[in-house]
DNA sequence: AGCTTTTCCGTATGTGCTACGGCTTTTATT
DNA sequence: AATAAAAGCCGTAGCACATACGGAAAAGCT
């Protein structure tokens, strides 16, 4: 999750001063769940197969069972059903009716995967380019992104739990950055604050959308609701929570207006901020806060 | 990472009604990384073994060749150096000269290890509770705790790996919340938007300060550079990218005024954001936005 | 000394990724 | 046709890791 800042660098980086040749990329730390390492060539490859689809292939050899399409779709519902740990190459080649390894013909690897699911979710997002279907204002365009973006990680909670710094350069992702930028382009700031906040934007909106799909997908997996979950922590207010050495904490439960499910408190929350950073950033229209 | 909302847990459940009683927890579903499954008692009890020293042990049995606090300091420290996946049982056994199994004897596994090692490091913050060290206003006390935890998350940043929703219920966190609710009590929002702003708050700046934070390990960990990461992905732009079906991101490429470094772009997205969060914020205090 | 309690840890099991290499299927070449 | 070449399929095996189990070792108590 956290693709906060992928718009930076998208824009930044054209150098094309190669550095290290990196036919094999060096092993690619994971973070969260893995995601993309081995040969940067062939994901990208994969990432892009809509296009590029030579047409004039030989096309020798056995005919393929499956294609990466397939086995993509199949993590992802896997994924979406059972959440990322249960998306293991055994589960998605039974899923497809194929041995294990056949899927290793047609992804390099479970990190390649994860970048491919990755881009797949990301390219639902329904963000319309022309005056249309696409809201009027920069602020109403926004708050699409960030219901769109809310409803891609409800239906995908997984989504959450691959990291993407350096995330895959899929058309997804593209796609959505594209949006954003144009969005945000035109208001009135410096080149410079544009990306900063649309980098603001989306870190707050992902953060904030995963963090309630993740919450509310965690009843449906583990079979626990939250009240049970705090129920069996009961004992830590009993016992070990201090009242004097948290008095805002206690204050607050004691007044209690807060009320309401959790759920809608971090809905609110969502709300609340979004309104705020775009005010923020409105304030820094009409008048440049650093004066740049 | 995201403990955006766990202030709203914190304040919400009160309610003793309990359901199951869960003397041993339904399997927690695992994202990022696990954390806490096993019996919450036995996890909380861990979390707050600095009290509870029971004084009138009777200290019977073989001596313990290490303590749990060891266990998690050497934990802590072997992921600083190497990031999560380097944290095994066996590594963190070895680290400390014991036998792997051992460890089990302290900590119930991994998961749990887990939660004390994500809520050791929250327990870091040095967030002062009284009026000399602390500062005067509630914008400065806010974004003394944005400086504090993008120091925490550079410490480390494998913080952002491990999920929590339903997050360890220990000292460093929950001092944490009372910090940040007492910044924000009474600064005139109703009790619900101050919830609502510590949410915000916090969902914005962990996902920055951990965006960051991974940002600039990534580096030191794969001996990647970001300059060499785009290299290797430079195919990219010769072959796939398409500049008409991206007009915006190909004109802010053109116009180029962001330049710097990534990592200055990122800085300059965190600052520009958290300030328009807190000038939303200021806004809100002066005109209630929905007139609760 | 013998008993109890607590800790230590070797072994074994299960899960998951993936390298390897043989096999099958399909097309091209002779 | 017969043979070669290409592409895909997948069984086996190796490795890494968490952890259940159970016995051995150490410390105090009676």
């Amino acid at each position: 999750m956290c693709y906060g800042f992928y718009l930076t660098y998208l824009i930044r980086e054209k150098e094309p001063g190669a550095l290290s040749r990196a036919g094999e990329d060096a092993v690619r730390f994971m973070a969260l769940s893995d995601s993309g390492r081995g040969d940067p060539r062939q994901t990208l490859r994969l990432l892009w197969r809509g296009l590029a689809e030579k047409p004039g292939k030989p096309a020798r050899g056995r005919k393929p069972r499956i294609t990466a399409d397939q086995i993509v779709s199949a993590a992802v519902s896997l994924a979406d059903r059972e959440r990322l740990p249960a998306v293991t190459m055994e589960g998605v080649a039974a899923a497809l009716g194929v041995g294990t390894m056949s899927l290793y013909t047609h992804v390099p690897g479970k990190a390649e995967l994860m970048d491919l699911m990755v881009d797949a979710a990301w390219g639902e997002l329904d963000l319309p380019a022309e005056p249309p279907a696409r809201p009027e204002g920069w602020r109403e365009q926004v708050q699409l992104y960030a219901r769109e973006t809310l409803a891609l990680y409800r239906r995908h909670p997984w989504l959450r739990e691959i990291t993407t710094v350096r995330p895959p350069l899929g058309p997804g992702l593209l796609g959505r950055q594209e949006y954003l930028l144009s969005s945000l382009a035109d208001i009135g700031l410096p080149a410079r604050q544009v990306t900063a906040s649309a980098g603001a934007v989306v870190a707050f909106v992902d953060a904030t959308a995963g963090f309630e799909a993740e919450h509310q997908h965690a009843h449906e997996v583990t079979g626990q609701t939250e009240a049970e979950w705090w129920a069996a922590r009961q004992s830590f207010w009993e016992d070990l929570f201090d009242p004097p050495s948290y008095p805002t904490i206690t204050r607050l439960w004691a007044a209690d207006g807060l009320a309401g499910s959790t759920a809608e408190s971090v809905a609110e929350a969502r709300e609340f901020g979004l309104r705020a950073l775009l005010d923020g950033i409105e304030a820094a229209v009409r008048t440049p806060p650093t004066g740049r």
